[in-house]
DNA sequence: CTGTTAGCGCCTTCAA
DNA sequence: TTGAAGGCGCTAACAG
């Protein structure tokens, strides 16, 4: 009738040990009698006895579950990272609790996770709202940002250097040749696409060139469906090279390009940061930033597994190494 | 110093009332005279108070969340009908426990999830296995099935009609002229592609054409990766028009047809069958079943929290309808 | 090596 | 409308 049926009394009475001895064995303390460990284990079985998670989180304060905060689930970049976190996780034992925070109200559902008492977060996102960080600060729950760097360096985190790769990257198409190189991305820019303009701004200037206003495009929302407008404006602008910020658009803005007979990479080079799929999928296929997007996520799951078990001298922001992938879509 | 400092307990001494009374207030019960309740408020607020759902869940049985097993995270399969699954949720204050359960033993995490006393589980996945199907049974937790037939017809479960669809595809391509048809899938046949398979064979039979063996292709996996291979044995095949189970793989054969020299949808014809965002991006766009994605996901929890609430006569096996996007691979 | 005994924080009768 | 009291199932000292 009800979830539980069997419990721990159950078990006890049935092997004729104390709760305790059943306890013992349940969370293999060794100081067991051989003979009494396996006539428990058989019981166990035989009832089929499945410990209740829910009581043992009480009394132990201890849920072996964290929560794992993202926009869109459906977003290549942050369930790629969901699966190297999820990996790791399984790997120590913590179950995940998932919260879609797009369009929620973040420190709410921030505030209902806590309630459930996980022993860690791990958030991501484009930003670390006011109030989110407050939570933050609020709770002793650990947390650690995957992808997201803090601005204010306070929150452990795990990210590559956003500022250098964009850096190399328009570097390189400098040396190809490429005059009016185009930045895109989504406005406001958030905590990491500052970092990439900052990069793209630094190479511009070693350079010797300005910044060019006319080459700063931008689009509201970096999902796939938003870039054909924009990629008529690039079209039309003196850009013949572009790097941009999230695959979706950057393949958008291809298409639209070839569709419109712009030859890539001849005529127009394009370079995309997040190495997911779609680079491969498009044609030309992308040129591409590779940040080990699976490895921030586990990196950054086994951080906050060193944060729960409050071991010392935990690493507080790990910088990844990040690769390039040479395409079709620039000259090389 | 710990997750949870204030208490019930705090609150009620200080709002100088009983824990039960405050316990009232937060469950919104309506029998507290509004000034006390009015008083409870400010306390809880002040102190910052938030119930612990843990001990919660311990004394009323109930935890307010569910399980939600998938093969793979970063499919966007499965991402889609767990983007649908999280909004109903959260609309009806369900948290979800996310198991990527690839390449684990499933009855393992179903077991462990059980464990947390979950209220419900969702299961998605290519097929049931015997030994979920017994945890299943085993347990009075109300299950649902997302996008997966119940082969038995046991278990809740919520699809589309795919037989009907590819029979649909099928009787579309032949009426445009195509010849020999492919049909490719991985192997082996899964709960799904078996009703694919049965659609796309009753077409042909009703066109008196038999199934041509030469015409059949399999991968092992239906990750995009596996598709190079068979996308040149398909090529070298006679088939001049294909149906594909899975986008990332129709993408595949695709590319591979183009870069290759054949003219689709002219020599060759590819429709797919999930309607993802890939199927935009490839040039040619490839014409798809439109499955709805999200609704499946959707359906499938509201139809668990029926369950879990116990409501009598909720429907057990929902077909939802399918439409067809019509793009360029095909004729039309 | 094993049992006894308090709780963990909250819900829920049952009385008042 | 409110309070007292007994669990929910398990962990964790503390004895023995």
């Amino acid at each position: 009738m009800d979830k539980q049926t069997v419990t721990i009394y159950d078990v006890a009475r049935e092997a004729q040990v104390s709760m305790a001895t059943v306890s013992r064995v349940v969370n293999g303390n060794t100081n067991v009698k051989p003979s009494t460990r396996a006539k428990v284990l058989e019981v166990i079985k035989r009832l089929d006895y499945r410990p209740n998670a829910v009581a043992r989180g009480l009394a132990s304060k201890k849920t072996t579950t964290v929560g794992v905060l993202l926009p869109d689930i459906t977003n290549n970049f942050f369930n790629s990272l969901a699966l190297g976190i999820d990996d790791i996780a399984s790997m120590y034992k913590y179950n995940i609790i998932l919260d879609n925070a797009d369009n929620k109200k973040e420190s709410q559902v921030l505030s209902n996770i806590l309630a459930k008492q996980v022993d860690g977060v791990i958030y991501m996102g484009h930003q670390l709202s006011d109030s989110v960080r407050e939570e933050i600060n609020r709770t002793n729950t650990p947390f650690v940002l995957a992808g997201l760097n803090d601005t204010k360096n306070e929150i452990p985190s795990v990210n590559i250097d956003y500022t250098q790769a964009f850096y190399e990257v328009v570097i390189g198409l400098l040396e190809q040749g490429y005059q009016h190189i185009g930045f895109l991305a989504a406005k406001p820019y958030f905590t990491n696409n500052t970092d990439r303009y900052n990069g793209y701004v630094k190479a511009l200037e070693e350079a010797g060139k300005s910044v060019d206003q006319d080459l700063l495009f931008e689009t509201a929302d970096s999902r796939f469906k938003n870039g054909e407008e924009i990629a008529s404006h690039i079209k039309d602008s003196k850009a013949d090279a572009l790097v941009v910020v999230g695959d979706e658009l950057a393949v958008k803005v291809t298409n639209f390009m070839v569709d419109n007979g712009v030859k890539v990479p001849e005529e127009f080079a394009i370079v995309t940061s997040n190495n997911t799929a779609l680079t491969e999928i498009v044609r030309p296929s992308l040129t591409s930033i590779e940040p080990p997007l699976y490895d921030i996520g586990a990196v950054s799951m086994r951080i906050l597994t060193k944060l729960m078990h409050k071991e010392e001298d935990v690493e507080n922001h790990v910088t990844l190494p990040h690769k390039f992938v040479l395409r079709d879509s620039t000259k090389h």
